[in-house]
DNA sequence: AGAAGGACCAGTGGTCCGTA
DNA sequence: AGAAGGACCAGTGGTCCGTA
């Protein structure tokens, strides 16, 4: 009593057409991003025609002789000139010609609302790619709905190669898990975040330190929720779809660990947790 | 200012001890389950103590020659005979003596309440395996926590593997994933699961034929849910743990899909979606 | 034949380390 | 040196199919 229709959607077999359907799907990424924030000049396409806005190409140095990486670079051979802007420079990443440079310029530390000079990427940017993201994954749920399939909750591998397929090819796995806690401050405590991106600014440190300074305030406002830091990033829905990075959840619990023997010691002196030697 | 307590943390390297604690967290399994259902007498024992209780031995057929999969049977040399019942033959599992057998007895129908008798296993013990599973996983997330790591919110591997440590050789992931939406029915709708059952018993179906039977009931209440099968699965704390089985999702989706069509053609006589030619 | 479950496999989460 | 990301790897979800 199980065959018929039934069968026959177990082997719905769309797996070809249907990344052409997804890569038609999304808009442009962060190349439209070119330094202005927020402008939302429609980045991340719904679902409808196949207009995608293809990367403008630049004349930068020729790189390295052909390498074995060199399919990775994106060259389909699409021009339209109509955009708003020629200054391709400073630009966020910059894809250039045929068989050219692939790797996104390296952040720096850089004040809310400040765009980064030279071959560089400011903050605001690294927080736009999560943004981004998220819409991607709004997208991959989406067909998943429409699909039967099952429907993922977190930026999943699916939702990286989603990402590539629709032509955000600086969007990464290991760089977008890198910061996710520097995210993660950004979205609770945009006050903090922005105090700590001007001090790190001004003291001159590299994205590194300034990443690592994350981790702290984090902590702390896990304390507040009882050191559970999945409720923590549950509570903010834009972040609520990141996983909590292993190294986070290791300095709640070991934060934890330090303030309950410090409570059980008595020799806790304030009202908060103190380990500042773990930082 | 990375360094220090934090890399000693990040190398926890408890890899062995720890399965040898979690060996002992947890108590007996099917075997503690002689037909009497309700009697929890000690199944599954909380983090305590090292008291598993051992399967007794039997005497069974020497079964095929030595085998390649002879290593999987379970052959600790532990004898402790005060037990309360010695009817070796007609319980739920039976694991023999030195390399022999290994598999459960077979599933049939049984009634509610009813006691398989032979070499079978009843329905009610089959939903005692999920009830299991889940104080399996209870104990997995509670270890997790108290360690800082990831916390499980369904039955995954790594609690199959936890369950097959402690000693509950006979749960096993092909076994419970077939009979999951059975269980959901079962978790649902009480009623319609013990109806079915009767009614399948009566008619002397086997045990496919029940499970395939327990799909239909569930593609209606997901209707219900909005064809949301996830969100039916959700909305029961025992039946959250489970992954929805890929064929209930698929039938659900084409059962939306079927109503849709038959909607917009305005050919449904009836209030709830008809599409019984699916079973 | 009907059924239990070992064992495999494609694709995951996680992040190292060769690269620029 | 500091940083971006290809690519690897152990362990996952899923279930087939050799077994009894």
């Amino acid at each position: 009593p199980d065959s018929g229709a039934l069968d026959a959607l177990s082997q719905e077999g769309l797996s070809e057409e249907r990344i052409q359907q997804e890569r038609e799907a999304v808009g442009s990424g962060g190349e439209a991003w070119e330094g202005q924030k927020q402008r939302e000049k429609g980045s991340c396409r719904q679902l409808t025609g196949s207009s995608i806005k293809k990367k403008k190409k630049t004349k930068k140095k020729p790189a390295a002789p052909a390498s074995k990486d060199d399919n990775n670079v994106v060259n389909e051979g699409e021009e339209d000139e109509d955009d708003d802007d020629n200054d391709e420079d400073d630009r966020s990443g910059g894809t250039g010609a045929a068989g050219e440079r692939q790797r996104e310029h390296p952040f720096i530390v850089t004040e809310p609302g400040e765009v980064a000079r030279g071959k560089k990427n400011g903050l605001d940017y690294l927080f736009h790619l999560y943004d981004q993201c998220r819409e991607f994954l709004l997208q991959v749920q989406n067909l998943a709905r429409e699909r039967g399939h099952k429907c993922p909750t977190k930026v999943t591998n699916q939702v990286f190669r989603y990402a590539k397929e629709a032509g955000a090819s600086y969007i990464n796995k290991p760089k977008m898990r890198h910061y996710v806690h520097c995210y993660a401050l950004h979205c609770l405590d945009e006050e903090a975040s922005n105090a700590l991106r001007r001090a790190f600014k001004e003291k001159g440190e590299n994205v590194g330190a300034w990443r690592q300074a994350c981790y702290q305030p984090l902590v702390a406002m896990s304390a507040r929720h009882g050191w559970d830091v999945d409720a923590l990033f549950n509570s903010h829905p834009r972040l609520a779809i990141w996983y909590v990075p292993t190294k986070l959840r290791q300095l709640c619990h070991l934060s934890r660990s330090t303030a309950a023997a410090a409570a059980a010691t008595g020799s806790s002196a304030h009202g908060l947790p103190a380990v500042p030697y773990l930082f």
